[in-house]
Order: C-alpha cells, then sequence, then structure tokens
DNA sequence: GCCGGATATACTCACTTCGAGTATAAAAGG
DNA sequence: CCTTTTATACTCGAAGTGAGTATATCCGGC
C-alpha cells in the first residue's frame, strides 16, 4: 500500500513590535515569510523551527505556537515526488532582541493589510474596499443574502461593530472577491503589497490568532522588554489590535489581573510625568488567564 | 539539497453526543482513534479527510476543524523512509445520522478519562490522581513550587477554580508524573483506559478544543438533531463540558443570542410538562458568536 | 376528578463587571 | 510661573452574571 509521501517544509510567522508598528520577519525584500524544509535529523516540529530560526537570525525565540497546515493540491512541489505539507507556526520576538526589527527584513503588518489597521478610525482603503466587495455580493443573485451578511459582518457594516479577530476572514472575503493579486488579478486591481504564494494568507491566520489570544493569555509580554510603562504596554496592545484602548479602563484590567508588578523605578523619557516602570510576573506564567467561563455554572 | 520526505498521516477524533454521554469514534475496539494515509489524489487535506470518513463510518461529517500536526520522532514510521507527519482533526458528527453510536466503534468520552467528568462533583477518582501528583510535586526540590502552582491550577486545587478546558494540561501532567501506560507506567498504576501510541493525547486535544470552543461558537447545533428541547441542548452542553449548568441562566444565555427559534410544536416524552422544540436559525451560521471583546474601547 | 411528582417555563434581585467620563499629579519648556 | 504633556487616580451608571423563587402543564395513582 502507498502511504501518502510528501515532502514536509515549515513556515514561520515571526512578530515583534517596535515602538507602535507590529512587523513580521521576511524574506526576499518582503515577498515572503522565512520557511524551510523539515530536516529529519530535529526531534520535533517546534524544536526544528527553533533551532532554524536561532540559526537563520540570530534572535532567540520566545513563544511559538502552531498554526496550521496545509497542503492543497496547488502547493504540489515542482518536480513532484508527492506534494509539499507545510506546517505554519507563530513566533514572537521581545523588541530589544530583534535589533534587526526595523531595518529591512522586518516589515510592518500593515503594509499587506492597510485596512486592518483601525487605531486611526476607519482606514481611508476601507471604503475602496467595501465598494468592491459590495460589486461581488451583487453580482450573484443565488448566493446574494449570504455573501451580504459575511461581509458586512466581516467588515462591521449594516450595524455590525468591527471586528479585530476577524482579518483571516476579510483577507478570505477580498480573495474570493478577486481584490488580491494571489487570487489571479491585476496589479491594479490589488489592495495591500502582496506575497509569494500563499503566504499572505498565513500571515492574515497568524494576525488574527495572535490579536484572539492576547484577550486571553498574557502573550503581550512575550513582546516587551525586560522592564516597561503602562503606556509603552497599552501601545504595543493596541498595535497588535489595529485599535485604540480607553486608557483609565486598560490600566484597571491590568491591574486587576495581576500580572505584573512595579519595578520600583521610573522614566521621564515621554515627555511628561516621569512613569513608573513594571516588569511581568514570571511567576503567573503558564497558570493564569483564560479567564472567563461563560457557561451559567450550577454550584450543586 | 534535501527535502524532508515524510509519511503523512490524517487522525480523526469524531465526536457524537447520545443523550447525556460524550463519545468518540475508535477503531481496535476502542483501543485507537481512526486513521489512515493522506493519499495524493486529495484535493486538500480536509477534503481527504471527509472523503475518508464517509468511505470508512457511512456518516456525513458535519463540522471539521483542523487540530494539530505533530512529528516527534518516537512516531517515525518502522520501515523509516522519512518519519511519519500526523495532522489531527475534530469532527462533529449528529448524533441522528451516527447509527452507530451506542454501538461498538463509538466509545464514552469519560471512558478515557473518568476525572474529565464533574456532572456528579468531583469524581472519587481524582483524589487519588492528586494524591499520586502530589507525590510527584514533592519528590523533587528543585522546580517543586513550579509544579505545585501547575498541579493546583489544571485540578482546580488550593483556592482555583475548576476549569473544564484544561483537559490536556491534566493529561500531559499526568504523562509526565507517569500515571499513564503511555507514559511506560506499569498497567496497574493506570487511571482511565488507555490507547494505542499517543491518541489519547490527541483525543485529549480534541476534548479540549471543543470544551473551549462551544464558549464563544455555536458549535453545540452540529452535534443535535433538526429539533431539540432546551433541555437536551443543555443536556448535551452539559456532557460536554462535564459540568452542571444552571437551568435559568442556560436559557437566559441562549435566547439572548437568538441562535434558535421554535418551530411550533412540541414533545412530551419527557415526563413532566411538555417541552417546546426549537431549531437552530442557519441563517445566523457563520457570522455571530464570537461575542466578548475583552478589550477596553475607545470610541474615538 | 383530584393531588403529588416531575418537568418546563417565567420572573426577580443583588452583585460584579464594563464602558465612559472626570479629576489630580508631576515633569518640561517658554 | 503658567501652559503643555504625560501619568495616575477616582466616580458613576448601564449591562451582564450568579443565584434563587414562582408559576404552568403534563402523567399517573388514588
Amino acid at each position: 500500500m502507498t502511504i501518502g509521501l510528501a515532502h514536509a517544509e515549515l513556515i514561520a510567522v515571526l512578530s515583534a513590535v517596535t515602538g507602535d508598528e507590529p512587523r513580521v520577519m521576511t524574506v526576499r525584500s518582503g515577498d515572503a515569510l522565512p520557511s524551510g524544509p523539515f530536516e529529519l535529523g530535529h526531534r520535533s516540529l517546534q524544536a526544528g523551527l527553533r533551532e532554524w530560526v536561532g540559526d537563520q537570525t540570530g534572535h532567540p525565540l520566545g513563544y511559538l505556537e502552531q498554526l496550521y497546515t496545509f497542503a492543497d493540491r496547488d502547493r504540489t512541489h515542482e518536480d513532484a515526488e508527492g506534494r509539499t505539507i507545510s506546517i505554519s507556526y507563530l513566533g514572537l520576538v521581545r523588541e530589544q532582541a530583534a535589533p534587526g526589527a526595523g531595518k529591512p527584513g522586518w516589515h510592518g503588518w500593515y503594509e499587506y493589510f492597510p485596512w486592518e489597521d483601525h487605531r486611526g478610525g476607519r482606514p481611508e482603503i476601507q471604503a475602496a474596499i467595501t465598494d468592491r466587495l459590495q460589486d461581488w455580493v451583487t453580482s450573484e443573485t443565488a448566493r446574494r443574502e449570504h455573501r451580504q451578511r459575511r461581509v458586512d459582518f466581516a467588515f462591521g457594516l449594516d450595524g455590525a461593530a468591527w471586528n479585530e479577530d476577524l482579518g483571516l476572514q476579510r483577507y478570505e472575503l477580498m480573495y474570493e472577491a478577486g481584490l488580491v493579486t494571489e487570487a489571479g488579478c491585476p496589479p491594479a486591481k490589488n489592495f495591500g503589497r502582496s506575497m509569494f504564494a500563499d503566504h499572505r494568507r498565513i500571515l492574515a491566520t497568524g494576525i488574527a490568532r495572535l490579536r484572539a489570544k492576547i484577550k486571553y493569555r498574557p502573550v503581550v509580554f512575550e513582546l516587551m522588554p525586560e522592564s516597561f510603562t503602562l503606556s509603552q504596554l497599552q501601545r504595543t496592545v493596541e498595535a497588535l489590535a489595529g485599535l485604540t484602548l480607553h486608557k483609565p479602563n486598560f490600566r484597571r484590567l491590568i491591574d486587576q489581573q495581576e500580572l505584573i508588578e512595579e519595578t520600583g523605578e521610573a522614566t521621564s523619557e515621554t515627555g511628561g510625568r516621569p512613569a513608573k516602570l513594571f516588569r511581568y510576573r514570571h511567576a503567573v506564567l503558564e497558570e493564569r488567564a483564560l479567564s472567563g467561563s461563560k457557561l451559567p455554572l450550577s454550584r450543586n
């Protein structure tokens, strides 16, 4: 019996935040995500990727999480002796440990997804996108209603609120509607910077996953330096979520979670009143979070 | 350059709920999860699995979601020409469409994880488990504190509340502490029924994922028949979560989500007052849910 | 036919959480 | 010393959540 033989490949979405700009590590001048073959010598996928990232970038990798495994037919290796299976990972790199961040190799998320940054309100480009999506909705009578609901929900139209977690759905809608060059549309009709093969889709997956995760697990701290101010922390979260947050409530949220503690020092680099410095309470690391139950429990 | 060649295998965690018992489809009299090679003819992994499940079981597969991809060294294929990559999926099967449920092939979740069912309060077996875990905690001085926190958090001890989502963490702790035969411990010291290779770990992954998911996406309905009563729905959720829920609050939660509507009919099969029958509002299917923001937004 | 058991359904209330706004403190610079 | 800027602290009402109680409708036994 023929057991499915395949080429195994690892693809990484490595992110860092510099100032208020979320960035991703790229190769080929920003056209592709770093990837490499899964070598036989590695203990596991995770270990393989860590090793490989360490060699290639010199940045120690903090948090690492599997994203998704793809094996669609169009991903078949050219000299196909079997097809290619791509296993993608999300990795977080601390700002200070990423000297390359800001230099070539690291590109801003919103270069690829300009419509995902809502920190300055709805970005202008979004109107153009939703106009084109509306054409796509109207162009078919059969699934029209269904398409309309998907667009409205994903982009926060018609009463629905903008939900930052839906980045992948938004990209997939645009792909279906032929608004990205990866779907075969002419470069003129493209929105955002495109990438090699399905790398932009994988990046969207990583962004969506991270945006969802920061809400129920303290992963932001994997991106922060050893000590930081509350404003820095807030700006980092805002950069990731692509949203502006309510400052007093953000602070309340943070300290009622008891995730951080004062270092005792302060910094006056920020301009106004000096800000206290905090550090992450590592004791809490693996436990904690995973907060809400959402199910109406019965205490008997 | 040697591109990593590997064997690709699909493993499925197929679940259904009959009455108040959550079940999983198994092969080898309950010793293993169904699995098979990833054939080259398939369009994608997802399509490959759907086809394969259809052929093997005759049950149409509703919801299907990727779980995790494993490729640890100990999973190497015997006549190793490369190693085996296992891609696991979680699938949900509707009760009525699964005539085999209850018959051989389908086994109850809690046969494998008796400590995960808290519907009748803390199960007795848990005390024995945590006693043994406590020995494991005390046996090492170096990481003792860390281990203690992990155990307390995972099993809801020392002030922490029981969290049904942590099934995977609990199994992994037991594995580390040598309380399951899969870790090489003698059968006498085993807790719960063990499985082939790492299949029980994969099942734990599936259960944990599903338990987490029912809180923010309406996936329960993939397990319900066309029409159902609110009590049936509640019992299904309780079966999955391994918890008892507060009836009035459960009903409030359900109808404020507007996920279901009355069929107009009622059933008196349950004994007391006849219960109204409801159906899932399919219109809502892809949108909706993904409820809470958890981030303190600013409206400017 | 009436009554108790069983199940379904409906309503109330206190407490916590959350969104939103306002007020005070401490630095820098003209 | 007064304004600007950033940091920090407090308040309030609306909404959500945990928990309990009350009413409705069937069945079966007497």
